[in-house]
DNA sequence: TATAATAACGATAATCATTACTGAATGATT
DNA sequence: AATCATTCAGTAATGATTATCGTTATTATA
């Protein structure tokens, strides 16, 4: 009954919660500064596996290498078309709105909802007022 | 004065309207058994070059190939994940919903949407009662 | 019409993100 | 210690997409 935990996947674990949504090359960049021999493909191998089970969320964006998130709970992303940053919702995203959204979708497609992936994009606040 | 569409454009445009929200690939293959010489390289050209024009949409899915989408109308996508298949939401998603949707965000992130990408995924009608 | 200028093509090479493979190292079990 | 399993680092392979480039249309012009 051993909890298998390697150096490397804890060194993973604290660049995620370090570095914001990060890309795996940028959990790589991270973790190299103190730990030259990583390598990108342990770091692929642990998100993968980290979000195959669970314990990270896998973010696709268009076009864009995929992000990972150690934050599980069910959020929504919202990036800035300026500056690049990603930016959480909080739980404040009403519940109920997301089912009303699950049944139109529904009733107008015949799928029955299982998951949803949106992500939304526009200006921050920091970047609003000067564009 | 002259509007130019090649003939292979003209073929890129039928293989939409033939194909459900299709791949490149798949754009490619379908040309192809009635024009051999088509070269991959030219549909993916074209259907960049369709998609940064707005004349097609150009749709991301995680760890999928991009499809694209002669209906450039503001709509959103359902996949089933047995099947495969797409689907379209109608005009009846209610844009109130969205704009709510919106607004829940900003108030969350900050960030002004100007635009969002979302994907449904469940099972479809067809695929429901079979699992 | 002949010809020069442009635009698009087809073929293929290059890029980028990601995954797969391999032999060595590490850790657990008996 | 001998064995068995897991993970590693390094590197090769894949798959989607874009870039390059010489050739072939297509449009404009003399
Ligand atoms: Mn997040
Ligand atoms: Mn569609
Ligand atoms: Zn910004
Ligand atoms: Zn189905």
């Amino acid at each position: 009954m051993t909890k298998r935990f390697s150096a490397q996947r804890e060194m993973i674990r604290d660049a995620l919660t370090m570095l914001d949504h990060p890309t795996a090359a940028q959990v790589y960049d991270h973790i190299r500064r103190a730990y030259p021999q990583i390598s990108l493909g342990t770091v692929y191998r642990n998100l993968g596996d980290m979000a195959a089970g669970g314990e990270v969320l896998r973010l696709s964006f268009a076009g864009a290498p995929d992000r990972f998130d150690m934050n599980t709970a069910d959020h929504c992303h919202a990036a800035c078309v300026w500056c690049g940053r990603i930016f959480d919702t909080d739980g404040s995203l009403p519940a109920a709105l997301l089912r009303e959204l699950d049944a139109a979708v529904e009733k107008s497609t015949g799928i029955a909802v299982q998951s949803r992936a949106m992500l939304f994009s526009g200006a921050c606040a920091d970047c609003r007022p000067v564009h």
